[in-house]
DNA sequence: AGAGGCGACTAATACGTATTAGCGTCTTGA
DNA sequence: TCAAGACGCTAATACGTATTAGTCGCCTCT
């Protein structure tokens, strides 16, 4: 009795069942396509469970039906040694709804390293079904070739890039934004600055689109750097300015930055001042970015891509408007 | 200019080259096996860069050679979204030193399902090229079969099961044990308590080893649930105890048990009484356990394991000490 | 001039599964 | 009694690559 040094194959199963390949393939399958007689079928199965056979995951994935295997691409490391990760969530959704869904994740590494080896990561992407991406980089070359060849691919995050061929499931910045500032000029606030990070991105664009709908007349201001001065706040406060509503972004730099400059400023939020962060730390007056929906739906999304099902490629997802304790109407009006 | 539904193959570059898809095959793969004219390889090489070839690494996988790619089974969901994810530097270790090899992981999803959830997962793991297993559980069946048809595996932890021909990666808690215990002895304590877990594990017994390995001497005590009565310490106090050494796991129950039952009774650390913990928080006198390069070891000999170089495939990992604040002197020896 | 060798390839096959066309055989109805 | 259909299954092939055993022509050596 000698241990088997291999495992077995659909050819085993129908030598000893005593039928083809193709017979067996059938029954395990599952499908009703072919018509198989009962006795045959579970024949079939019984020696298939006595010989503990695995379907080949590669071997199904080559003959044109899936491995139920998605691919996660994230343009950085998905376990940083970073302990506060912004971006955790996400990636929590996207498990669980792989999970729930049946679906297993390839994580693909060296997305974080010099072009080349990101390149060759994402040809490696087609080892899946199909491929979540993650991140704000869009390498338009070997992108654009998964796209036109078919390849099923999500973005995480709204993405113009290819000329909007790119689906992708992302958060509607732009009605959050906006209906942060209806709140405040509802709360009577006349005179609002708005602050942006240093960096441009999609995200930033949709956040400034939202504010200056909803409120037309806002100053912008754009930080430059990881701190602002002291000054500057005082003299919005000196212009009439009641309330600064800042960008949020996965470092919250703007919203560390404003935050000491008001407090060095001595000013009591918000009381002296409202404060109103566009998707920042959890509880912060403004809206939160529903990261594990977004995950979520990126799963759900792609594998409707992979089936031949999707309605929607790019879709915006609803923030949650957070009330929070920053945020109250302008002293001038009490 | 239609643009191709599909991905070119050897074969699209074997045509238009006019040679054959063999040789193709083997000027992409650089092997030497096989000559071919300089003028030939160029002709093919060239072809390939035009038509943007990428090689499909499914393909690539089933014609037996590897397809880079490890599979990581955690028994558990890897992105938990409990914040305090003790385990998270493991998977950090694995991710990098995967990366840093040139290694993609596969993530096994329903690892923490019902058992026919989590052997279905464990079937699947053939996907990979090996398997990286980390989390207490040992289905015996799924595993022996995997162990026994030559696939590549590695746990993660001390693994006595299946006879001991489970290869892994763990700590060596007896030695990293018995020195906590050598140290507290070199400070003249003499009478110490040992307090253990609720439940059981390898790792639980090899810190047990140690202790009674540099300490013959020392009673142990099995905390029975999550909490230890205030009287048991100062019964211990009473009886001449001047130090606890205390099982440290992932959960830290029996730490914050004890240290809860110490705080409650008054004590001062280490003045009253020395604390000493095998494996715990950071920081905390005892010893620490080297998560991440037991997930970096862990990679390297799953890669050895693949590649048939695997010299030890059993291996204990160093724990350095920590001297922390909880340990000093007994009192009456002062 | 024939044996031998070598350079440059190709044909064939394996990997393990899914799919589809089709082939006997048996039943049924007119 | 014969055609039509149902039944139960198989042969063949595709998927895209790697590998190995050749094949063919030409050169060299004795």
């Amino acid at each position: 009795m000698t241990t088997e040094r291999r495992m077995p194959r659909q050819a085993d199963i129908a030598r000893i069942a005593g039928v083809s390949q193709a017979a067996v393939s059938v029954v395990l399958g599952g499908k009703q396509t072919v018509r198989m007689a009962e006795s045959t079928r579970l024949r079939i199965l019984e020696v298939a469970e006595d010989l503990g056979y695995v379907p080949h995951p590669v071997a199904k994935r080559l003959a044109h039906s899936r491995s139920n295997l998605l691919g996660l691409y994230t343009f950085r490391t998905a376990f940083p040694t970073n302990e506060a990760d912004i971006y955790h969530p996400i990636l929590s959704g996207v498990e669980a709804e792989a999970a729930s869904l049946g679906q297993d994740l390839i994580l693909f590494t060296g997305t974080s390293g010099p072009e080349a080896r990101q390149e060759a990561a994402i040809r490696r992407t087609r080892m899946a079904d199909g491929c979540l991406f993650f991140g704000r980089e869009v390498p338009e070359a070997p992108v654009a070739r998964l796209v036109d060849a078919g390849f099923p691919l999500v973005y995480i995050g709204r993405r113009p890039e290819l000329g909007g061929r790119i689906p992708y499931v992302g958060a509607d910045y732009v009605a959050a934004s906006a209906e942060v500032l209806e709140r405040l000029i509802g709360l009577g606030h006349r005179k609002i600055r708005y602050v942006r990070e240093p960096d441009e991105a999609p995200s930033s664009e949709d956040r400034l689109l939202g504010v200056l709908q909803a409120a037309p007349d806002t100053e912008v201001v754009r930080l430059d750097g990881p701190a602002l001065p002291v000054d500057a706040v005082r003299s919005w406060l000196a212009d009439g300015v009641t309330a600064l509503v800042v960008e949020g972004t996965d470092t919250g730099t703007a919203y560390r930055a404003v935050r000491t400059a008001v407090d060095a400023a001595g000013l009591a939020v918000p009381d002296d001042l409202s404060l109103a962060v566009l998707g920042g730390p959890p509880g912060v007056s403004g809206f939160e970015v529903p990261m594990q929906e977004m995950g979520r739906h990126a799963v759900r999304l792609l594998i409707e891509l992979i089936t031949d099902q999707a309605t929607t490629p790019q879709q915006l997802l609803w923030c949650p408007p957070v009330a929070g304790r920053e945020v109250g109407p302008p002293r001038s009006t009490e």
